[in-house]
DNA sequence: GCAAGGTC
């Protein structure tokens, strides 16, 4: 039987590039969580049958286990020596699945990830997925090897396979499980201490990161330059003279001088002179270069500072454009055009633009030139456009960022710019002066791109030894001004300059330190830091300026490199990297306070803002809500802070207590059309799940990580405690009770009413109990849906999920309902009550305890 | 709630 091959690509343009090609356009697709596109073909010499899809980047990305998910009860330093596990970034795209069950009955895997450290690192990603064992690796598994997704590249990768590097991917992952260590602990920990002490910091989390954290080092550096600028005078002369009718001021060599007597002295000297005499004239042809291709960084530099777009837009803007297929992948690093690059035919595409049209036609009657040498990352050619467009079809932005890629395209395959330099040297006095003329003799790629045009400066003729007449010798004074806020522009220059972030991830870092609210961006798309941006980063310096410099990044991929060229075992850099960092943060933590003595001195403790709202359960005082990000609840008695759910409103419900610890009840609202609400006990929201429950419940069956099923909102942590499970069939009409699962019983499952304390029995053995939002015909109570095992409870048609209502002894009719569409309505017999104290206005006439007990 | 890196 003819050899099957499957073939795995990073992304799913790759994937059809790649079956094009080696099919010949004769393939067939299939739909599925990534196409499949099938055809046959040969395969070291044999004929074999072929079938090509991708991933969607990483499979998997790294986190912790949900034990050390808990911001309450884990230690942030615990977190260094935590194992770190691998699950799927997108659970939903089931690319795991797609994998392994694509590669069943497949003789070999061909990987075409790209040529990177990441790619390599995908590789195994997907060897992991498809269930082989990495002895294949060489004899079943091939990583093809290719710089540009040309026919030419892919045919020369097809007839040269090689083994993927296992260790260029275990670099990867030590970078991840470093990254990952090291920002979550100096995250959770400065979060925890900042927001715990101060009201108005108006950010949910006081983030740390290897590259975020030097990104705002920047800017805040040159916020410093700012601040701690002193101006100085200084003076200068500005002799001015009359040729050929031309009125032109002379740069004086000294250009400024800092003693004003001085200036006066060196001026006297002039004036004395009384002549000025031509001392050189020189002529110099000079070239402005034409631009090499375009990358991502530039792309984002000129979308800052020419169009006012800042990189996360221009990044969406530029995606779109290409998945509508305008222009070539904007994500590269690349400036060198693959050998292959069809120019030609990207050109006649342009002549079709009319605001290119004349240009472009001229340049395919006079022929190109061949683009300036590159680098090549080995990664994607430089951003071309694709095909022609209108402003109609693109829309503003879109319009004028892919204008910004066809002209600075065209004018990468342009004349150079060519102009004369002529300099004009003068004496006076033993002072010497000069000016400086240019003419334009080509304006070559200035044309198209006329931002970078040279500007024409005309100067009269002068002969060497000519003696001029003065027409006055003025001092200058002015004042030396600090610098700008840092740009955009400039940030992104420096980030790659220094090797933050990646051309995918720049405009990541950026908008995260934006979001977070540590720098505004200003007019003209400039920085500035906040009061929050500056306390940190001078906390930094403070502490242990190495956490903001941005050798920090530096030092990470130098430890990796040693991994990635198998020099040095990967258990051994992380274990290595991470005591580094463990000690650093140990450090950073016994020293905080200075850190804090900056904060102490920009924001308000937590005491001093805010509002009186709910009372406190442990001590009765009223609790101080605070609205400012992240909201929450600080009581001043206890010294506690209680976090809330975020995004939405906070108010008294009722001045109704939590019967479990006596906080007031709160209740929370999203705004909007489709706008919720619910009440919450601030006490029971901060509880940390296992804990309440082993305490309450020694020998408690509780399992951690078992996740809450019986909480309806969405911003839910707890496990077992929770509130709001749906409302009390005694005082629900009237009395507003909600039923909370009780946590003195909560492995028995009972819920309990948090207004009139009523309990109601829910079948045992259930792993996940949740709310329908429905009602019961019978009583109008609430109807719950219990998820059994299968194993312990085997019923009709192996239906798993039932439904009931809690009061009467209803159980399957509501399954049965949606299943079927129809009611099958089999009523039970009760097995007695529940405690009721109270009463109430029980709608569900003789009150029995609910569900049979299974 | 947290990092940085892929890609959509």
């Amino acid at each position: 039987m003819a050899p099957r091959v499957l073939m795995v690509a990073e992304k799913p343009s790759i994937a059809l590039s790649v079956a094009t090609v080696l099919s010949g356009g004769r393939m067939s697709t299939r739909r599925g969580s990534t196409d499949v596109h099938e055809f046959d073909g040969v395969f070291l010499g044999h004929c074999a049958q072929y079938k090509v899809t991708s991933v969607i980047g990483h499979v998997f990305s790294v986190d912790f286990p949900p034990k050390y998910q808990n911001w309450d009860v884990t230690d942030p330093i615990d977190l260094f020596e935590a194992p770190v596990l691998k699950s799927e970034a997108n659970p939903k795209a089931h690319i795991s699945r797609h994998l392994h069950q694509e590669a069943r009955g497949c003789d070999y895997i061909v990987l075409w990830l790209d040529c990177d450290r990441e790619g390599e690192n995908i590789c195994y990603e997907v060897i992991e997925c498809i269930g082989v064992h990495e002895s294949e690796v060489g004899k079943k598994i091939y990583r093809a090897r290719f710089s540009s997704v040309t026919e030419k590249d892919i045919l020369k990768a097809m007839n040269n396979l090689v083994e993927p590097n296992k260790d260029e991917a275990l670099a990867v992952d030590a970078r991840q499980e470093i990254d990952l260590k090291v920002g979550v602990a100096f995250t959770r920990f400065q979060t925890r201490y900042f927001q715990g002490k101060y009201g108005n910091l108006d950010s949910r989390v006081i983030s740390y990161g290897p590259c975020q954290t030097p990104t705002l080092g920047f800017c805040v550096q040159r916020y410093l330059q700012i601040t701690t600028f002193k101006p100085e005078k200084f003076w200068s002369l500005h002799l001015y003279i009359m040729k050929d009718s031309y009125e032109l001021q002379l740069e004086w060599e000294r250009k400024k001088i800092f003693d004003f007597d001085v200036a006066v002295m060196f001026q006297k000297m002039v004036v004395n002179d009384g002549t000025l005499k031509v001392t050189n004239v020189s002529t110099t042809e000079e070239c402005k270069t034409r631009p090499c291709g375009l990358n991502t960084v530039n792309l984002l530099k000129v979308a800052s500072s020419a169009l006012g777009l800042g990189p996360q837009v221009a990044m969406q803007v530029a995606e779109r454009l290409y998945t509508q297929g305008f222009i070539s992948y904007p994500r590269t690093e690349s400036t060198a055009y693959p050998a292959s690059f069809d120019f030609q035919g990207t050109v006649e595409a342009l002549q079709y633009n009319p605001a290119l049209r004349e240009y472009v036609q001229a340049l395919l009657v006079n022929g190109f030139q061949k683009p300036r040498m590159g680098s090549d990352a080995g990664d994607h050619p430089p951003i071309t456009p694709m095909k022609s467009a209108s402003e109609d079809m693109l829309g503003n932005d879109a319009w004028r960022l892919y204008m910004y890629i066809c002209q600075h395209f065209i004018g990468s395959i342009s004349h150079d710019c060519k102009y004369t330099r002529t300099k004009v040297e003068f004496e006076s006095g033993a002072e010497l002066f000069c000016v400086v003329g240019q003419h334009v003799t080509c304006k070559g790629f200035t044309s198209i791109m006329p931002w970078m045009a040279v500007n024409e400066k005309k100067l009269p003729q002068f002969l060497r030894g000519e003696r001029i007449k003065m027409m006055k010798v003025d001092i200058y004074e002015g004042n030396t001004t600090p610098p700008d806020y840092l740009s955009e522009s400039e940030l992104i220059s420096l980030m790659e300059k220094h090797g933050i972030g990646t051309d995918a991830s720049i405009s990541v870092h950026i908008n995260n330190i934006c979001e977070r609210n540590y720098v505004q961006v200003n007019a003209g798309r400039r920085l500035v830091p906040t009061a929050l941006g500056t306390a940190l980063i001078r906390g930094y310096q403070c502490i242990d300026p190495d956490l903001c410099l941005p050798d920090i990044r530096s030092f990470i991929e130098q430890q990796i490199t040693l991994i990635a060229k198998g020099k040095v075992n990967h258990a051994w850099v992380v274990r290595h990297a991470l005591q580094q960092f463990m000690q650093k943060y140990s450090y950073f933590v016994k020293q905080i306070e200075r850190m804090d003595a900056l904060f102490e001195a920009q924001f308000s403790p937590l005491a001093d803002t805010g509002r009186l709202l709910s009372k406190c359960g442990k001590c009765t005082h009223y609790m101080k809500y605070i609205s400012s990000r992240p909201s929450r609840l600080y009581c001043v008695t206890c010294e506690e802070v209680y976090s809330l759910p975020q995004n939405g409103s906070i108010k008294l419900y009722k001045e109704l207590a939590c019967p479990l610890d006596g906080f007031e009840l709160l209740l929370f609202s999203t705004g909007g059309p489709e706008g919720k609400s619910f009440p919450l006990c601030p006490y029971c929201y901060n509880s940390p799940p296992f804990e309440g429950i082993e305490k309450l419940l020694p020998g408690s069956s509780a399992k951690p990580g078992m996740p809450c099923s019986l909480c309806p909102h969405p911003t839910c942590r707890h496990s077992l405690i929770s509130q709001g499970v749906c409302a009390c069939p005694e005082c629900g009409g009237g009395g507003g009770g909600t039923l909370v699962l009780d946590p003195v019983s909560a492995p028995k499952w009972k819920l309990c009413c948090n207004i009139c304390n009523c309990l109601v029995l829910l079948p045992q053995g259930a792993h996940r109990i949740s709310t329908t939002g429905k009602r019961c015909p019978d009583c109008d109570s609430a109807v719950l849906e219990v998820d059994f095992n299968k194993k312990t409870t085997p019923l009709a048609g192996g239906a798993t999920l039932h439904a009931g209502c809690i009061l009467c002894d209803e159980l399957l009719h509501s399954l049965v309902e949606m299943k079927h569409g129809r009611s099958m309505f089999r009523r039970g017999r009760g097995r007695g009550r529940g405690r009721r104290p109270g009463g109430g206005r029980g709608r569900g006439g003789d009150p029995k305890m609910s569900f049979r007990d299974f």
